[in-house]
DNA sequence: CGACTTTTTCCTGTTACGGTAAATAACGGG
DNA sequence: CCCGTTATTTACCGTAACAGGAAAAAGTCG
């Protein structure tokens, strides 16, 4: 369970409701931790059947009533347990890496519009990164605890992009260089798997 | 399908059996792709059946006899095609930054040996990139395009490792600027799970 | 009326991850 | 000669994660 402890974390904040965590999963969060709000659901079941959270339903008027669920003191329990476990460093898992581990053998066209994206979504990133920074820690400092660590997280989150799209860069730049070799059959046959 | 995908990928250099590959994935691309044994041999049957690779019986004496995958036509076009595709931008996925997030709901001390145990990692990891960029590309260069993806994977690499042993040097900074304030409860129940 | 938002739930798959373990066959140490 | 190690493949167990399609229920807005 980690996606579990990822929606405990995010309940420490506040109270929220599976709606609003899949948003939350959507933004603040979801930079490092991607998850729809099926996944969000199902695990809310099983976090409720272990009795780390609790629901409370608010009836709403004009919208179906919502699911409200806070932390248990045995979840904040089970938050700490997990925390003080060594943390495993989790390995990157990039298509993109795998496709440059076999440079030789992969059409290079595909591949540099593919850089390309890459490289706009990195910047795009990057820019959300510097602009929440901007307005949540205008000078560039935290005084409270959590928000030390949203404060670090958004430092990090700035660096890695910036840094991958310096890469989408670098390696946009290699391959020009060597654009006209090995330019090889481009895919003519009719069996593409979806699209 | 993507562990399928890295194990095409790596089959494009040489031909390997399972055992092989499962310590490729150990070193080379297991540096942003870890998968054990069990996988890479559950996927190499996946990837017979649907005839991307071959296995060829090797007799061996002193040794039991492996089976040595090479990849065939069909292989070699699903892997360009599969890289023929945009590739989606993965979620780093680590357990230390969703820490970050809730962190003052954790107990910090854990937290710095848990911070201290991967400054060490990275750098060590760091170190081991750029002793392999020293031996395979002296001067920084690749000729050919096989070695250009591997020196830009190599890079990449060496800057990541690079970049999250500096954060964690300067999280473990700042959390000792505020090591005092809330210290809380140290866990003391007896149900912990997993040692 | 139809489209859209809010909110939750269910379904069916595949892919991945994790552990435990065994069979086979040689080599080397004590 | 037993034991451990290396090399090599395979099996079974379970859970966690990901992907996508769907629907229900209640209201608002155009």
């Amino acid at each position: 369970m980690a996606l579990g402890d990822a929606i405990l974390a995010c309940l420490t904040e506040r109270p929220m409701t599976g709606y609003e965590l899949a948003k939350t999963f959507d933004s603040s969060i979801g930079f490092f931790w991607k998850a729809d709000h099926q996944q969000i659901y199902r695990e809310l079941s099983k976090l409720r059947d272990r009795g780390y959270i609790q629901g409370r339903e608010v009836v709403q008027t004009g919208k179906p009533n919502k699911l409200v669920y806070t932390l248990t003191p045995e979840g904040r329990t089970a938050l700490r347990h997990w925390a003080a476990r060594p943390s495993t460093p989790a390995s990157t898992k990039d298509d993109l890496l795998v496709r440059l581990h076999a440079l030789d053998s992969i059409d290079i066209e595909p591949l540099r519009t593919d850089l390309m994206a890459r490289l706009e979504h990195h910047r795009d990133r990057h820019a959300n990164y510097e602009r929440i920074l901007k307005k949540r820690f205008p000078d560039g400092t935290a005084e409270g605890r959590l928000d030390l660590g949203n404060l670090l997280l958004l430092r990090l989150g700035a660096r890695h992009e910036q840094m991958v799209a310096d890469f989408c860069e670098e390696a946009l730049d290699a391959l020009s260089s060597m654009s006209g070799k090995a330019a090889v059959v481009p895919i003519e046959d009719g069996k593409r798997e979806k699209g």
